[in-house]
Order: C-alpha cells, then sequence, then structure tokens
DNA sequence: ACGACCTTCACACGCTTCTGATAAGGTTGG
DNA sequence: CCAACCTTATCAGAAGCGTGTGAAGGTCGT
C-alpha cells in the first residue's frame, strides 16, 4: 500500500517544514504531484529524495545552488567542458609542467 | 621574458579589481606567488586563469561558488557519488521506471 | 627620502538564499 | 457544518556573496 501524504506529513516523515517542502518544489528540486483540489501528494520516492537532499546537506554542507549546478553541469556539456577545463588547469598544471617554469620565475623574482 | 605583475597590474591586463583578485585568492580560485616581502606576483598562467575565468562568469553566468563546488565534486569522490546518485534518481527514474508506478498512483489520488 | 605602489583589516552596501510567520481563502472527513 | 488541514501570496529577517572604500602601515625605485 502506497502511502500518499499532504505536505503537512511530508514535513514531518522528511524532516523539512511544510515551508521548504513548498520551496523545493519551487527550485524544482522535489516535485511532488497534486490531487485535482491542488494539494500536494508526496510519495515513496519524494520522501526518499527529500531524505537523502537532507544528508547531503548535513553530511557535505551542499547549498541548494551548488546542487542545482551541479545538474547545469551534467546538462549542458560546453559548460561542463568549459569548467572541466578551468579546473584542470590548477590541478594539474600546477602539478609539474608548470612546476619546473616557476622554478625558473621564483629566481627572478627573489 | 616572463611578466610578472603585481596585484595592480595584473587587475589591469585582467580586467578584474585589485580588491577582487585578492577575494579570488582567498577563496583559493587563483593564486599568485609571492615575493620575499609579500607582494603578489601574477605570471602568464594565472593571467590566463584569471581571463577565462572572466568569460565563465561572463558567459555562462557561473558564481564563483559554484565554480568552487564544482572543484570540490572532482576531489571529494564520495561527495561526487552522492550527488550524482540524487540527480540521477531526479532525470532518469522519473523518466520511466517511476513512470509506470505514477500511472497507478494517479488513479488512487483521483 | 619621497611618492607610488603594496600589504592586511574592517566597514558597508545591495543582492540573493533560506527560512519562518501570517493572512485570506479553498478542501475534506467525520 | 466545523475543525483541521490545504492552497497562494507576501513580509521579514539572518546569513552569505560580490564589490568598493578607507585606514594604518610596509616596500621599492629613483
Amino acid at each position: 500500500m502506497h502511502e500518499l501524504l499532504t505536505v503537512g506529513d511530508a514535513a514531518v516523515e522528511s524532516g523539512w517544514s511544510a515551508r521548504m517542502l513548498r520551496y523545493l518544489e519551487e527550485h524544482r528540486l522535489v516535485v511532488p504531484r497534486r490531487t485535482r483540489a491542488g494539494y500536494r501528494l508526496y510519495g515513496l520516492p519524494e520522501l526518499n529524495r527529500l531524505r537523502s537532499l537532507r544528508d547531503l546537506r548535513a553530511h557535505f554542507g551542499v547549498e541548494l545552488a551548488e546542487l542545482a549546478f551541479a545538474r547545469r553541469l551534467r546538462r549542458e556539456p560546453d559548460l561542463r567542458q568549459a569548467v572541466d577545463a578551468w579546473l584542470a588547469a590548477g590541478d594539474d598544471a600546477r602539478s609539474w609542467i608548470e612546476w619546473e617554469q616557476r622554478k625558473h620565475e621564483r629566481l627572478l623574482a627573489a
């Protein structure tokens, strides 16, 4: 038997406030279905999603905006590529090709 | 001849303000070397990094915090996995495994 | 040794994010 | 039909981000 909870019960069950459940829907992070009258209905998948979202925030300190950005990354390949390239130039290049050149620059700077 | 610019010149050259260059360093997005006296020194790699960072923001509207988060993603595998799992449950699962089950739930809700 | 840079620190402002509260009204079940 | 829920909309406030500006002091080149 599938439990379908209205927003208040889902709030209790998930550990969020009802206010935040509406907020999360507004930002399309967890979007419940509706009854014909417009009541939100949360099923098991939504509850799991809410709980793991809560864990992500608690455990890793992830902001909602950051999650939304991660979602952008997997949907916009050119963005992803640009970001990856930018980051790669930071922690790869710095490590050894540049290192040689820096050794030289450091002499000039000293 | 490698140009090594102090913060004011690097600001002019890169299109950021000196203030922002210090801010970007503080958030470890572009970290220059220092002279013994503590002056920041920007070389070609840093200037390129600054310019492409500028482009990333202008072209894709990327926030600095989001970039920092993307960096976390590639350095913390368990975070990455958690985020990926969460996102996957949203745009894959929603599309078809869940879809069947929703059809059923929708009947109950109506 | 002086002017033009640089350093750190801190205040402040406008904007956005997250969160709660409250108001005015619709739905539902006993 | 009434209590207890739900809806949307709005105001409010704490916290953070992106910037500028200014103070108090150190460094550098001529």
